[in-house]
RNA sequence: GGGGUUAUAGCUCAGCUGGUUAGAGCGCUACGUUGACAUCGUAGAGGUCGUUGGUUCGAUUCCAACUAAUCCCACCA
């Protein structure tokens, strides 16, 4: 039976049985609480343990449909489409960052009056999910073939099922609050539908076209994959000169080649037409050693007359320089190789070996032939596919193509113009260099897994008919028609993302509100694959950007700064630092120390600062909590509120609204750590230091006009510290007196003008550096923690009121076992220490305790650091070009630290001849 | 070959549009269990902000060059 929990009196259901963490509930005005539950406040135990509260009260939020997000005419909307995983397999830190980061702005606009819609799904990343399922078909001695098409895909079907289910849960354990009613797949129907109409009006636009061009071949996955797909990597190896004679042996030419296999597809040999040296052959032809084929010498500027031997041999099939050349010298084209990389009908006797095979005895056959003029070692690039590392053969197929440039310019301009902005900006220039570049896409794979391509050809008259739905037969002749058996790019179906989801082609409300979307947050490494795509799908289908904002963040590294791995065995699990130190500390240690765009290191170290900080905030809450209970706590009384009071709630508001600008500006970091600051130093470090002498007095009226101020602060806190923490800041703001149903859907702080003091503000942090000098000179002085001194406090007239209220705070944060207040020196107690700071002057009587030479020696080190100071503002003040240029403000800045400063020296040299002459 | 980014305390990193006594966490030193918290508190040590120039009244911040690290793009056979 599931155990009841109980809120501001009101019972939650369907909370599961696991313990709840906070079993207490206040009584007074703020709860009506059953008995059985009452006066639990001390039963909170003494560090926040989150594992008994994320599950918990995520599980609550999605029964009451907090995440759900409906077409809100009354509101406006902001949408984030999740960068759908891929079900190949589970989230890994890079996911982590990547959610946190989208969940903090979810959450932020959320409480900012948004209809706020974060759109979940998984992406069925056609290569790498199918790799991954034939391998796992290869451990069972299973082939794809063996299971054919159809067996192939049930089980395709069953794999994404249980990936994509084990990714939303992983999402959930993060927090993530996504609108899982929405959830979408890139392979469900509509997204299907969309995929299908896209491709086949750009076919009738003349957009996409089906054509043999060189291609980017991977042997090992069997498909053609497209340019972005392909990875360089360095590798050694030779460079072979090989010589090609001429039919009588009257003259010959040198060809270097790292790619000697090759040579069975020389259809020619290129050298560059201003080189002196070829100029009497051009036009001849020479014989390819070994094959024995005839071929002419053309020329073509592509090649370079000074690398190596200025003339280059031309495989037009099998690379895609040579095919470039080829087309242009109208040579023919040769293909070698099958699609599994062995050498084909056409090599002749190697026939059946692999590349590499062919590659040793092909060499060993030119030296013997005698062909071989050297070998020089070389170290080049070599592309190799992205998803197995195969090396990449280029192969001339018959592929399908997005003629990419009418596409390209109008996604150019999008960024250009500024309707579509990079976060940090740097990364247009990244954006620019690719699109001004950009070939036309080859989106035709040779797998199964993914959308099959909706063109149907008629053997009988060999017309090709692209349509949305499949004809019964063809149109022209009647006869029978086979559809195309290749599937789409991956790329092609994530490049509608934003609109699929949201019901394109259909013109749904949710499109017509949601769309352009507002921000989308991905690594760097998405901007060619999947950016530059969604901008040019969305231009094209919706007319319009697909979003407004791109916030780009790095990529999470070891603590060594090492790429997390396979291979490295160096990856860490989220769910298991999740597990270890709850989400809210993962994410909270994801977001801080790290600006946007830049890389950053996993380290362990940052989540137990993460972990710690949720144990300062619950032990704050647990100390209000307990101190609430039994009071009558109301609205704050402006009329009661003390200097510490006005310090506190000024801060607040500064806090509030810097907090929010940062957020706005996606400085998340710089949000997070002022969160952070504000909590642990103002709040806890002074603000609940400062409140204790009168939560302790048997002041009733005081006590509970401390609470008013303690719970706002803290529950603002809380507030803000929401969208990067979620599960803890629920877990308090509900047991907080006066709160909402959630602080989910609580209205996120505004600047509050009734709590602009600025005046206090200042008085106060005068206080607190008094107080931190006084501590100094203590410890200098060697006066025990324990000891306590009588103080008395020098001030001018206008800061005595303020003294005398802070009285209380001086002896129970400066070691004062009575205060008295003066505005004039007249009875300075023997043997004192003296502590000037701006707010007064402090005199302590240390009896035994005072080491006059020490006092001197310190005296004189503070006159000695303040004197340098004084001439530091002075030589800035006497430089006219500093009076002439500096902004006024600056100036008067400058002259109010000299003042200040001089003031101090004035009473610190006073004391100094007390003191000689004492 | 082209381009980007980074260089700040022993370590990991913040530092918005130039004016701060240059900050945080961890680590380190010395104290301390006072009725929220030892996953804590108090105090402290530790930085000529990569080098060299320039712009400016003023540069950690802007510009240039250099050095080092790192990433992306191109792919000359």
């Amino acid at each position: 039976m599931p155990q009841q929990r109980w809120y501001h009196g009101q019972a939650l259901s369907s909370f599961d049985a696991k313990e709840p963490l906070i079993l207490f509930c206040r009584k007074g005005s703020f709860c009506n609480a059953k008995a059985q539950v009452t006066d639990m406040a001390k039963d909170m135990p003494k560090s926040y343990d989150h594992s008994t509260v994320e599950d918990r009260l995520y599980a609550h939020w999605e029964e009451k449909g907090y995440f759900h997000a409906e077409v809100n005419e009354n509101k406006p909307p902001y949408c984030i489409v999740i960068p759908p995983p891929n079900v190949t397999g589970q989230l890994h830190m890079g996911h982590a960052l990547d959610e946190t980061l989208q969940d903090i702005l979810i959450r932020y606009k959320r409480m900012s009056g948004y209809e706020t819609l974060w759109l979940p799904g998984t992406d069925h990343a056609s290569i790498a999910t199918e790799v991954k399922i034939v391998e796992q078909l290869k451990e069972e001695g299973k082939t794809k073939e063996s299971l054919g098409r159809e067996g192939f895909m049930e089980r395709a079907w069953e794999w994404k099922n249980k990936y994509s289910s084990r990714i939303v849960g992983q999402l959930k354990k993060l927090g993530a609050s996504c609108d899982w009613e929405r959830e979408r797949f890139t392979m469900d129907e509509g997204c299907s539908k969309a995929v299908i109409k896209v491709f086949a009006d750009l076919y009738r636009r003349g957009l996409i076209y089906r054509g043999d061009r060189i291609i980017n071949w991977c042997p090992v996955c069997k498909t053609a994959i497209s340019d972005a797909e392909v990875e360089f990597e360095e590798k050694k190896s030779n460079l072979w000169h090989v010589r090609y004679d001429a039919p009588d042996k009257s003259y010959s030419i040198v060809c270097a080649t790292t790619r000697p296999e090759t040579i069975l597809g020389d259809t020619g040999i290129a050298v560059n037409p201003e080189d002196e040296r070829y100029k009497d052959i051009v036009g001849k032809t020479v014989i390819v050693p070994i094959v024995g084929r005839e071929i002419p010498i053309v020329a073509d500027p592509y090649v370079e007359k000074d690398f190596g031997t200025g003339a280059v041999k031309i495989t037009p099939s099998h690379d895609p320089n040579d095919f470039e050349v080829g087309m242009r010298c109208d040579l023919p084209q040769l293909c070698v190789f099958t699609p599994d990389g062995h050498v084909n009908e056409l090599g002749g006797k190697y026939e059946g070996l692999t590349i590499s095979e062919c590659r040793k005895v092909f060499v060993a056959d030119l030296e013997a032939a005698g062909a071989l003029i050297k070998i020089e070692p070389y170290t080049h690039n070599v592309g190799t596919c992205y998803r197995c590392h195969s090396t990449i053969e280029p192969m001339v197929s018959k592929q399908w193509f997005v003629k990419i440039e009418p596409l390209a310019k109008p996604a150019l301009e999008a960024v250009r113009s500024g309707k579509i902005r990079f976060i940090p900006e740097m990364f247009d220039k990244t954006y620019y260099a690719w699109m001004e570049n950009i070939h036309d896409w080859c989106i035709s794979r040779q797998l199964w897994w993914g959308h099959r391509i909706p063109a149907y050809y008629c053997d009988a008259c060999g017309e090709t008919i692209v349509e949305e739905e499949a004809p019964a037969c063809c149109p022209h002749c009647g006869g029978v028609l086979r559809q195309d058996e290749d599937v789409l790019d991956t790329w092609f179906s994530s490049g509608m993302w934003p609109f699929s989801t949201l019901g394109w082609p259909e013109i749904t409300p949710e499109l017509k509100y949601f769309y352009p979307t507002s921000t989308l947050a991905t690594g760097r490494d998405l901007i060619f694959f999947w950016i530059a795509r969604m901008i040019m799908f969305g231009l094209y289908a919706m007319e319009d950007i697909p979003f407004e904002n791109i916030y780009i963040h790095g990529m999470v590294r070891d603590e060594l700064g090492r790429k997390m791995s396979k291979s490295l065995g160096n990856g860490i699990d989220p769910l298991e630092v999740i597990r270890d130190y709850g989400a809210d500390s993962l994410r909270f240690s994801l977001t801080t120390g790290t600006a946007a765009g830049s890389d950053m290191r996993y380290v362990k170290a940052k989540v137990e600062a993460a972990r710690n900080f949720c144990n300062k905030i619950y032990n704050a809450a647990r100390f209000v909590i307990m101190n609430a209970e039994d009071v009558e706590i109301g609205a704050i009384d402006m009329e009661k509120l003390d200097i510490t009071d006005k310090w506190i709630l000024s801060r607040t508001n500064n806090i509030v609204r810097e907090i929010t600008t940062n957020i706005d500006s996606f400085d998340l970091n710089l949000a997070a750590q002022k969160i952070y600051d504000f909590i642990w130093t103002e709040f806890c470090d002074w603000y609940i230091e400062m409140a204790k002498p009168r939560l302790y007095s048997d002041d009733a009226s005081a006590k509970s006009g401390v609470l008013s101020v303690l719970i706002h602060v803290l529950r603002t806190s809380l507030k803000l510290l929401h969208p990067f923490m979620p599960f803890i800041t629920e877990e308090l703001y509900l047991n907080l007196p006066g709160s909402d149903e959630t602080i989910m859907l609580s209205s996120w702080p505004v600047f509050d003008e009734r709590f602009e003091f600025d005046l206090e503000e200042g008085v106060c942090d005068g206080i607190i550096e008094l107080i931190r000098a006084i501590r100094n000179v203590r410890v200098e002085m060697n006066v025990p923690p324990s000891r306590r001194t009588a103080m008395l406090l020098v001030v001018s007239p206008e800061n005595a009121g303020f003294a005398k209220e802070a009285a209380a705070i001086f002896m129970k944060l400066a070691g004062a076992s009575s205060v008295d207040v003066v505005t004039s020196k007249e009875a300075i107690p023997e043997n004192a220490v003296s502590v000037v700071g701006k707010f007064a002057e402090a005199f302590i009587p240390l009896g035994e305790l005072i080491d006059i030479e020490k006092e001197l020696e310190r005296i004189n080190k503070e006159i000695a650091r303040l004197n340098s100071e004084v001439k530091r503002y002075e030589g800035k003040l006497n430089n006219p070009g500093f009076i002439g240029k500096a902004p006024e403000k600056v100036i008067e800045e400058e002259r109010a630290k000299l003042a200040s400063a001089n003031e101090m020296l004035l009473k610190l040299n006073a004391r100094l001849c007390e003191l000689k002459n004492m």
